[in-house]
DNA sequence: ATCTATTAGTTGACAAAAGCAAGCATCTTG
DNA sequence: CAAGATGCTTGCTTTTGTCAACTAATAGAT
């Protein structure tokens, strides 16, 4: 099923399901469009008529009748505002913030009923998806958040390593298999004063990673810096290695070098930006094909 | 944020999209109702009223009308069939087959406009995710296939391990490590002939994995056998045993020997109900808890 | 400062969408 | 075969939404 139909799959599924949770929250005394009026205007606190238009787009003299509506019912207050006096600022009444606490509530339980029957690990994935679906149509970043790597997350490094890079410059197999020896031997030997690996996360899935290793006791390494192809552009990587940069000076460390590759210039241009300096390069074939090496460093004074 | 407000969050931005997108394809010839009759006959072919009634949540008296005025236009037909003379099977005309054909295309390009401005990761990110909501709320196993391994999922494998048993049985970042050395081995010493791994995939995603490593020349071992908590009870473990089993018999090994632990009781009951007996049982602690380790083996004859 | 265009909101007239109930023919079930 | 259920239609009604005209206030241009 191509890109398109499998979107238009879930767009007939989620409209027909949206009508449903409408349906029924509309149970609740309101009409859907005044439900809609009272429900924006509880989430926003206080906002114009205009406001109002745009959010739930309703027609201009719609939107007059139905907070008319509203007014008569004594639930909703408009205030002459100093500013401008075409517009008129309209509140909630408490007997409006009531009825408002009551949809909200309802609406809260429905969806409490939807996810009820699920087993946790349905729902914490739904969660996950639902926010991932927002992301990516927001074409908003995320919230983007480093953290000390736990259980599950070294082995993601691996995962993501091979595939990434399979993907992009055809590594291959013995690569994943190179990370994982890296990554088994990072967890074996860890040395929790002097070493450390971030993950970063962005609406809590993780999304880029970077190690600090010691090399001796005045040199760290920086490794496995990688970032997901879907996450680039937002400012992960730098945070990554800057955190690298200040953990590896904190430690005590003098120096922090690095080995890189002369085609991925996307990490080369963070390094140099962060004060890295190229010392060396070397051709090898490592992960199969030939490629030139790079080693960086960075003195941490 | 709780659960129930991210569902709640992603409802309304979700519901306003929708209205976008379904006035958009509103733009072309049909008022909305007509056009969701015309495309909800498009898909189904032919079917009843009743159907489209609780297809797309309408009164039967208002599709009543909306099925009149589409066949006064020429785009609908009415068969009487011969089962039950109440019901009237409809169907498109061939005038309403090139309606329908005009509706879905631009239906179509609607979703390709919004798809567009996307990078490709963030295409398949959003396909994926939206499957899994999908899935999840529908409560329906999802599509499972079994595949080889491919670059970035020895890396899951270990992640999973590493996460799962950490979750459940605080197994810790030891045991992660110990699967990582597993890994990265299968990979560096993999034997085609005579090895293989599989990755169970739901909607696209991995959900479960399963090894066979040589032990001997006429020993087979199984060995990482791992469902998520979410692909749970859908039979994907017993897919991937039976897949062993398949694959060690054909592969000319004599026996299929594995480890396990008394408190899995979940693989435990697979294993035995694929045929696999209990040889022996011993204490241990490799993975930093104290454990009873099982021998299990398949004589494969 | 004054004129013009724009914006915020209201109102009347109307059209589209949807719901309700009565009714008819047909089918199912006891 | 009677009683009730089902599939669909029709008349009547309400709800929802649109359009255009209108007032009042403001912003921008000359």
């Amino acid at each position: 099923m191509s890109r398109v139909d499998a979107v238009r799959r879930f767009n007939r599924f989620y409209t027909r399901r949206i009508g449903v949770l409408t349906d029924d929250y509309l149970g609740s005394a309101f009409p859907l469009p005044q439900a809609r009026v009272l429900y924006e205007l509880g989430e926003r606190g206080e906002c114009t008529a205009s406001q109002l238009c745009a959010d739930l787009d309703l027609d201009a003299g719609y939107l007059s009748r139905l907070v008319a509506g509203l007014r008569r019912q004594g639930l909703v207050a408009a205030e002459a505002p100093s500013e401008d006096r075409r517009r008129r600022h309209l509140t909630l009444t408490p007997k409006g913030r009531k009825a408002f606490a009551t949809l909200d509530e309802s609406s809260r339980r429905a969806m409490g009923e939807m996810l009820a029957p699920l087993a946790p690990p349905h729902r914490d994935k739904l969660v996950q998806a639902m926010s991932a679906v927002q992301s990516v149509l927001e074409s908003r970043p995320g919230n983007i958040t480093l953290r000390a790597h736990r259980p599950g997350d070294i082995g993601w490094v691996i995962s993501r390593h091979g595939k990434v890079y399979d993907d992009e410059y055809r590594w291959g197999l013995g690569f994943e298999a190179l990370v994982g020896e890296i990554g088994a031997k990072f967890l074996r030997e860890f040395d929790a004063k002097r070493e450390r690996a971030w993950i970063a996360q962005m609406d809590g899935e993780p999304v880029g990673s970077v190690f600090v290793v010691k090399q001796s006791a005045t040199v760290a390494k920086l490794r496995l810096l990688l970032v997901e192809p879907h996450a680039r552009g937002y400012g992960v990587g730098r945070r990554l290695v800057r955190q690298c940069i200040d953990f590896s000076r904190q430690a005590g460390y003098r120096k922090l070098v690095l080995w890189t590759q002369s085609n991925l210039t996307a990490a080369r241009a963070l390094y140099a930006a962060l004060g890295f300096r190229k010392v060396k390069s070397q051709p090898h074939r490592e992960f199969g094909v030939p490629l030139t090496g790079e080693y960086w460093e960075l003195n941490l004074k």
